[in-house]
Formats: C-alpha cells, structure tokens, sequence
DNA sequence: TTAAAAATGAGTGGATCCACTCATTGTAAA
DNA sequence: TTTACAATGAGTGGATCCACTCATTTTTAA
C-alpha cells in the first residue's frame, strides 16, 4: 500500500495541527477536517484509508459521523479511530459496539497515535491483499492524473468505485449532465477513448493503489 | 454471512463454558479451544469468522496466538477479540496495536460480550461484501463460474482481457448477436445487472486470480 | 435415433457511455 | 477589473451495453 490517506475530524485546532503535522512528518498524506459535518462530506469525496475522530464535536458528534459515513459509503475499506476524553467503560463499549476499529483517550503520546495507525494500516494491507502487477497504461498516465481537476478526480474515484453515472451525479450532488462532462474531460486527458475504456483504467488503477490521489490530498491543476 | 463461526481460547474450563454457551445460545456456530497451541492450530484448520482469546494462557499466550494466526493465515479476514483481566492503558495498547480488534476486560457482562461480537461482525460483512474491489462478490460467483458454458467462458475471458463486444466478435469468428446473447446469458447467471456490471466484475476477477479457470483449463458446463 | 442443450444469429427497445458543441456562473490570478 | 479557467448544465447524435424474444443449426447425451 502506498501513500496512505488520513483524515483527521478534531475541532480544537491546535490538536487537530498537532496530529496532522504529526502524521504528515512520517510520511502519511492527511488532510482534516474541523467539524463533524465537513468530516463526512470530505470522507466521502476522498475515501481516506484511516479516519481519525474525537467524539465531542460541535453539530453532529463522533458516532454520527462513523454512522453517516457507514450509511454513505458502503465500501468500508477503511478503518475509524476514535479520540475521547471520556475514558469511561461503557463509553469505550458505545464506541467500539458501533464499529470503531480502535479508541483512543486524551491525552494520548505520539507513539500510541503512530503505533494505532500503524496498527491499522497493516490490518487493511492484509484485508486488501491486492497483488499488484504492473500495468504499462496505468504506470504511463499517473503523471497526467495530476492535471485533472478537484471535480474531476471526485468523479474518477467514483467510477473507481463501480459507480455508475447516475449514481456519482447523486452521490456528488450534481447532474448526470455534469458527470458525463467529466468523464469526457478525464478520458480526454488521460489519452482513453472507446466503451468502457474509462471504467477499466479506473478499476485497474484501483487495483494497483488502495486509494486514488485526489482530490485534496494533491495540489489540484494549476489554472494556468 | 451466514451462520458465522466463533472460535474461543480460554484455559478456564468455567468461563470457557459460559461464552460458548452463550454464543451457542444466539444462534452462532461456536469451537472452543483450552491452549494457545491448540487455540492457533483449530484457527488454522477452520478459518473462524472470529476468534476470542484470553491473554493470560497457560503455553502460549494470547499475543503469541494472534502472532501465530496472523503468521499462518495472513490472508484471513478475521476478527480478533481480546479478552484480559489487566485493564491497564499500556496493556490495551499493546493488544490493539497487534492487530486485535477489539479488548473486553473481565469481568465482562453477557451484553458486552455479544454487542462486541455483534460489532465485528458487521464490520466483517461490510468488509467482504463491500470490497466492491472484491471477494464476496466474486467468491459467491465461483461456483457459478463452472455453470458457463465454452462459449461463455471464452467471452468472459475476452471481458476480462478489456476487449468489447465488436473486438470480441471478430477474434472469436463470431457475429457481435452471438456475443451480445453470451453476454447476456453470463449476466444472468452470475446474477449480475445493470450497466458495466460484466467488465466490472470480469476484471475484479481477474485482478484477484492471475488466471481465469477457463476457457480450456476446466471441464465445461455438463450438457444436461 | 431421438431429445436436450449449446452455439449461432436476428429483431426490438431502453439505458448508458462517449464525443462533440454551447451557455452560464463562479473563482482565482494577472 | 479583466482574463482565464473551473464547474455546472443542456442539446444532439452515435455506439455500445443490457434485456427480452425468437429461430436455425450443431453438438452432445440418453
């Protein structure tokens, strides 16, 4: 697995920037996100690997982001962490009953939050397995994966996926119109064309990396 | 999931017992086991949906187990649960961070213990059902796989080669009808719909064995 | 030999994908 | 502010996929 991607959901900034910077200094691409709401929406966009979240948040809480997110993102490739600063019996239970993969109390060492990662991360290596062949159309694209945009790579994802296009046009709240536009800038950038070219380099592309880099985790397309 | 498989290791005859009663009671397929050694070596013969170990053993211990299980069987998708009298932090984090899934600290209410298993479980099934990229999917259709016919099969390779339904007609001498009507027929009896649903799945087949069992490798569909 | 299944091909219709063009609005940089 | 690009959405048309039905020929098994 290379590159992976966290998401860090804490509203106190100064403890969110700890943890990032924490993470971002061992080599782990993150991003984060300050309130529940925004947490979801970003969980969903960019199908982070591990997604680290305090429970006390302002609007919506921990457990219902993990349950949002359940409820929108079926494919739960992920693992959740959760942060508290309640360490009580039955609050660890709540949390692990509605399917955390680990929980975390405050205050808590940069070595417990790395080896809690780490931990994790090799739990989905070994679920995901995916034995990665070399394929010389993906190898040659991925750099021009870097000139498509935010939009653009929310759509690949999608289709990496299995989505269809009525679907992604729902799940990004756009129209089907806008989507077949992207897929038609994406093809054209990636050089693809025919029936189902763009399906399969996006499921092969998946094959090869857990998740696709995008759409905020690398700098965008310059706008000139 | 259906009727999902417990394993137990637990030296105490007494509290061995009690969880596999009530386990059993809930409807689930339970094995226990009263040593690490035979606890890894049952692990290794019946692949359990989930596996609950007490640390403190007699032999080997609980780590040395997980240790043991994950060596043997790394591609198992199972759940490891921890059961300990310590509740100290560092022995928490010394569990989760071997890669076990969850911790119950005796004494432990039946309630605890079931909602744990609960959990997992649903994690498991989100796990191999999701694995949109994967196989409970694929898993399901195997068997199904040996109900195609030839023809089928060798159009289902050409699928999972990337070709379309044109190109596919003019390297198998065919008209593109006849491909179409494979096509159809191989949906059907996959159980697949829906657009792309065939390269979808042909290529996460592919993607998860080098080669496809067919179209000369395995006897064909019997005629009748 | 006879019956069943497979393989081939055609017809039809609907949904989707692909590829263009065009327009509007928003955003970001010169 | 002006200019360029991104994002959104619509229109059109063609190719393909999906799902039916139907028919003919060939292969296979009883």
């Amino acid at each position: 697995m290379n590159n992976p991607l966290i998401l860090v959901v804490e509203d106190e900034n100064a403890l969110r920037e700890n943890i990032t910077a924490i993470i971002a200094h061992y080599g782990f691409r993150v991003i984060s996100a300050p309130s529940g709401e925004a947490g979801v929406k970003m969980a969903v966009e960019s199908n982070p690997d591990i997604i680290i979240c305090d429970i006390m948040l302002p609007g919506i809480d921990g457990f219902e982001v993990l349950a949002q997110i359940k409820q929108a993102q079926q494919s739960a490739t992920h693992a959740f962490i959760f942060l508290t600063a309640k360490s009580t019996r039955s609050d660890t239970r709540a949390g692990m009953n509605m399917g955390a993969d680990d929980y975390l109390t405050k205050p808590f060492t940069k070595e417990e939050l790395l080896n809690s990662i780490k931990a994790r991360m090799e739990k989905l290596a070994q679920i995901r397995q995916s034995q990665p062949e070399k394929d010389a159309l993906i190898e040659a694209s991925l750099e021009k994966i870097t000139s498509l945009t935010k939009a653009e790579r929310k759509v690949l994802n999608k289709i990496a996926e299995g989505f269809t296009t009525p679907q992604i046009a729902e799940k990004l709240f756009v129209s089907k119109k806008t989507v077949e536009n992207h897929r038609v800038n994406i093809s054209r950038k990636l050089d693809l064309s025919g029936p189902n070219s763009l399906i399969n380099f996006a499921l092969r592309l998946r094959a090869q990396k857990s998740t696709i880099p995008f759409p905020d985790n690398v700098p965008a397309a310059p706008s000139h």
